[in-house]
DNA sequence: AGGTTAGTAATTTTT
DNA sequence: TTACTAACCT
């Protein structure tokens, strides 16, 4: 505690107005300060020496983080190059960016603020001949591993359907996570794949990587740990010139993450670690938790931090969390306290219903009433356990016309046409780029099989030579027939002619050539498919990305570590996603749909992770609950189709663990069950008992469900008119639903009977 | 070489 | 149920 400190407990976070004008005499404490409680300024004014933040959900982390940023330059303990600020994800670091920027009242510039991953890459290109690659290095996508892997696999004669390649990348992902290069993974600890080959086959793969100059994401961690393990003088260039260490979600890190973050802060010891153990989610990508135990053993004289004060959501909301929390063991204990003078609220609602869809019209139903009494859509959210589970609601809200997006979902550059465009400026880039080569050699279709590509691989082996080279040798060695000949050198020559007329016409023009005169537009544009037409757009849009780069090698690199997708984000939409892609998030109404066992917690959770994996699964709900600022709307359906099949569910145990008195316990399994035992067989139909649910319509209840079918039926082709998505031609009928490829909205499935024709 | 069909497996996924 | 892969046929 500072002396000053105590004349400010008066600032709570929120309760200064922002933009009052300041009197000209400059203040002694600034005012980035003052905007903070007790613990938050000690959190930001403990500059010097290690630091942990405990922060709860909720409490301003991302306020102190960006504050105690701005503050070590304002102050001028530190220029901006000498600070090392570390975040998990893009957009966590942009965040900070602006941040810092707007409290600096000037553009935020030569920081080294990133994702780990960012941050090591921008590294490893200085150091990269270390490691046996070059600075110029290519990072994987998670297709290339496979691809890899799976070849070093059948080399050593692995039979893939015995031992799939998916399952030896996880254990070669988990020991990158633990910073373990394959010389040091212990034959101990090598037992249960493959019959004891899993370390040589990790061997074989890091080789290959490093033949082809590429590093996968788990590298890029590891060969800078193994680089500042093993190389005094370039950890030492590293000491000088960060002073300060800032890291964000410090409970998500893995052991390679806490290597490099530890080796970095030996230097000068200013190590500021912001985290919450509650909110430890991905145990399962390799985070260990331990790391925040251990900090304070790595690091003797560590300050710890609580921030406990919640300015997020109301209390029943803070104490339903918090009791479902503290059924968890060997947590470090923080209790949130509400913050807000506004903390009253109403209690976390509990609603049983008979089954997924009675749950998802009752989700739909909540949704259409708060927009009705003037709640924003972009307020609210649906937050699901599984991504299957969003499919219910979706066909929920499309049905209703509520406009909504999911997040997360598959990502701008992971789409096929995306990935495929990518390949090619790869090869062009980097012509021993073998993963791209194979990949675009016969996309479109050129009648270049297996049998040539094995050709190739077979010379390219023989002399160590990439595909390309080994392809342009079997040209000219005769070594090919006809058809594939006459592909494989055309293709050849192509690369040659875009690589040649990269300087003079610039890397935008040169893709947009390459990509026509391959064939690949061509390819889309004679598919009949109705995504066809999406896949020309995204690769006009891929072009344009590409335009705001200066260089090929820059796009590239960008591509490979910010995978975005920020399409569907303006306009007032709903958001559904999974509870993980909701961390960092907050709305005023959260849906937390699926409380079941087996679902959540997640069967697979407990079995994996026993005792410990029910314990993370609790995290996330948590998590979810955390989410909400007014109201939490939880609820579990009695039946629900799993693979194909009805089965009845029994409620989460977490139901049971969240504190009565701050929850209201609304909509009944029984009721429903009732209604349904009146109903005739007849009902019942094929598929078992619970094949198809009965409608029984309480009076007024279900609007939606009475609207009867349509009579006119609507043919592929039709021209129609969607109330939310506006005009669109059909693609497909299936039943009583129709695939419309909209002008704006884009491809979508929608009930007959929400459309008319145009 | 490429399309078709049968079999199988099915969380979460910051980079 | 669906989606993806691998063997199989043309």
């Amino acid at each position: 505690m500072t002396a000053r400190e105590g004349r400010l407990e008066a600032f709570a976070p929120r309760s200064i107005p922002a933009g009052v004008s300041a009197p000209p005499a400059p203040s002694p404490v600034p005012d980035y300060l003052t905007r903070l409680n007790p613990e938050q300024r000690e959190a930001v004014e403990t500059l010097d020496g290690p630091l942990l933040v405990l922060a709860g959900a909720g409490t301003g982390k991302t306020r102190v983080l960006t504050t105690r940023f701005a503050h070590l330059l304002m102050t001028g303990r530190a220029f901006p190059g000498q600070v090392l600020a570390v975040t998990f994800t893009n957009k966590a670091a942009r965040e900070m960016r602006e941040r810092v920027a707007a409290i600096l009242g000037r553009p935020a510039e030569g920081l080294w603020l990133g994702t780990f991953h960012a941050l090591c890459t921008r590294m490893l290109r200085r150091h990269a001949e270390l490691v046996g690659l070059t600075s110029a290095f290519t990072i994987l996508d998670t297709d290339d591993q496979l691809r890899l892997l799976k070849q070093v696999m059948e080399a050593g004669g692995i039979d893939l359907k015995r031992w799939p390649a998916p399952g030896l990348m996880a254990q070669i992902q988990r020991w990158k996570d633990r910073g373990l290069p394959p010389d040091r993974v212990t034959p101990a600890e090598d037992t249960d794949y493959a019959g004891g080959r899993a370390r040589a086959l990790y061997a074989g793969y890091q080789s290959r990587l490093r033949d082809l100059n590429c590093a996968d994401f788990g590298d890029l961690l590891l060969h800078m740990t193994e680089i500042l393990r093993t190389h005094p003088e370039v950890l030492a260039d590293w000491h000088r010139r960060f002073r300060y260490i800032l890291v964000d979600e410090y409970q998500d890190t893995n052991l390679v993450q806490y290597l490099w973050l530890r080796l970095l802060a030996q230097g000068h010891r200013n190590i500021c670690c912001v985290g919450d153990d509650d909110q430890s989610i991905y145990s399962w990508r390799g985070a260990e938790i331990e790391n925040i135990l251990r900090f304070e053993k790595d690091f003797p004289n560590a300050k710890v931090v609580r921030l406990e004060s919640n300015y997020r959501s109301t209390r029943p909301i803070l104490a339903a969390a918090s009791g479902l929390i503290a059924h968890n063991t060997g947590r470090l204990g923080k209790t949130l306290r509400a913050g807000r003078n506004d903390a009253d609220g109403e209690k976390v609602r509990v609603v049983s219903l008979w089954d997924s869809e009675e749950e998802a019209r009752m989700v739909g139903e909540r949704i259409e009433a708060a927009q009705r009494s003037g709640h924003a859509l972009a307020e609210i959210a649906i937050l699901v356990r599984a991504g299957f589970q969003t499919r219910a609601f979706e066909e929920r809200l499309i049905t209703l016309g509520v406009p909504y997006r999911v997040v997360g979902g598959l990502k701008f550059y992971e789409r096929a046409e995306i990935r495929d465009a990518m390949a090619y400026l790869r090869v062009l880039a980097q012509p021993a780029d073998d993963l791209a080569f194979e990949r675009i050699v016969n996309t479109p279709k050129r009648g270049i099989g297996d049998t040539a590509l094995r050709r190739m691989h077979e010379v390219a082996r023989a002399e160590r030579i990439p595909l390309t080279l080994a392809a342009a040798k079997l040209l000219q060695a005769g070594g090919m027939t006809g058809k594939a000949r006459a592909a494989l050198s055309e293709l050849l020559h192509g690369f040659d002619r875009w690589r040649e007329a990269l300087p003079k016409d610039g890397h935008v023009v040169v893709a947009a050539t390459l990509l026509d005169e391959s064939g690949y537009t061509e390819m889309w544009k004679q598919d009949k498919s109705p995504e066809a037409p999406g896949r020309l757009e995204n690769l006009k849009e891929f072009l344009r990305a590409l335009t705001e780069f200066e260089s090929l090698a820059g796009f590239l690199e960008h591509v490979a570590l910010v995978m975005e997708n920020d399409e569907n984000a303006e306009g007032d939409r709903l958001s559904l996603m999974t509870l993980h892609a909701a961390k960092g998030l907050e709305f005023d109404m959260v849906f937390l749909p699926g409380w079941e066992e087996g679902l959540f917690p997640h069967a697979r959770a407990m079995e994996e992770g026993g005792e410990k994996g029910l314990e993370e699964e609790r995290r996330l709900a948590y998590v979810g609950l955390t989410r909400a600022r007014k109201l939490a709307i939880v609820s579990c359906a009695a039946n629900r189709r799993v693979y194909g099949n009805w089965s009845t569910t029994v409620p989460s145990r977490f139901l049971d663990e969240l504190p009565l008195e701050h929850v209201q316990r609304e909509g009944s399994g029984a009721m429903a069950r009732n209604r349904m035992i009146d109903v005739p067989s007849v009902f019942t139909g094929t598929g078992g008992l619970m094949a198809r649910r009965p409608r029984v319509i309480e009076a007024g209840a279900w609007e939606v469900q009475q609207r009867p079918a349509r009579q006119d039926a609507i043919a592929v082709g039709q021209r129609v008119f969607h109330q939310k998505f506006g005009y669109g031609r059909v693609t497909a009928v299936e039943d009583d639903k129709l695939d419309i490829e909209f002008e704006k909205a884009g491809q979508k499935r929608v009930l007959d009977r929400f459309v008319e024709k145009a």
